[in-house]
DNA sequence: TTCCGATGTGTATAGAAATGCAACTTTTGT
DNA sequence: ACAAAAGTTGCATTTCTATACACATCGGAA
């Protein structure tokens, strides 16, 4: 229950810019998932949540309990620009570690990335693989995020 | 006795870790600050002082539209490089703090940017965006090289 | 001067979050 | 299996933070 519970937490948190615990807790009923606020707050001293200028956030270096969890991405946004280059943006900090994973993985059409600090870029061979790079670049972020919680 | 305040409430922030405003507050008249809660309050959504994991932390980029006199550039020179990039070469080691202030101002085609030492790649929607966006670049460093000569 | 609007502050209070406690469940050790 | 220990949760409450309102101050415009 707290799993799933927490898991669904985190997901609810990355997507939506919840201002307060009711609100988080009626996203969660929402869900079908039935809890109180105390057991939010619980949660999310656990998970590490803070507000940030109202809005909670996923820390941004999640808990190193296990070490899997460093793909835990705070966000993820890709973007095309041109047929050759994809540009991704992260949470800060956690481009350069994307990038390590995405040349490691060893794709179709990818011919190169560069990492700023939150920014990836990613030179591709043509627009047909924008697709498959894209795709596969989120069901990777995505097994993460799933091993981990 | 603003300015002397939240002066002064930023060095306690950094120097101790205060984990509720009253505790501040106290901090605050020992030092012979005399005020109350709901100023500490209003300071801190004003400084973007949060609290992060029970604790007042300082904000890691404190509000990026008054420091503008960093951005002494020495050197600015801007190239295309295909439609969809374009690179500029910096001063060394001005490349990253360009880019941010490049982030910061939301540019409309600027897709991401990624910052070397001396040399920051722009990715760009296309080629269409290249003149606005150089011209924009250029304004704001002229316009801070201005002030801040 | 006199009026006005913007800004800053305090008080009181509404709103949000953390926590003591007890009930209940799960795990561990024997 | 059983008891003890540890973990989880809800309720009630306390503690903490944000804000509505009133009032004061300052600077400029008429």
């Amino acid at each position: 229950m707290k799993q799933k519970r927490q898991q669904l937490l985190r997901q609810l948190i990355q997507q939506q810019e919840l201002r307060s615990q009711r609100e988080v807790l009626e996203c969660l009923r929402s869900e079908g998932m039935e809890t109180n606020q105390a057991t939010v707050s619980r949660d999310f001293g656990e998970l590490g949540i803070n507000k940030i200028d109202g809005v909670y956030r996923l820390p941004v270096t999640p808990a190193l309990s296990s070490p899997r969890s460093l793909l835990w991405l705070q966000s993820l946004q890709v973007l095309p620009a041109g047929d050759n280059l994809l540009v991704v943006k992260t949470g800060a900090g956690q481009a350069s570690l994307l990038g390590l994973h995405l040349d490691d993985a060893g794709l179709e059409g990818l011919v190169g990335t560069v990492a700023g600090d939150d920014t990836l870029f990613i030179a591709v061979a043509g627009r047909e693989f924008h697709e498959s790079i894209q795709t596969q670049l989120e069901q990777m972020v995505q097994l993460q995020t799933r091993k981990a919680g």
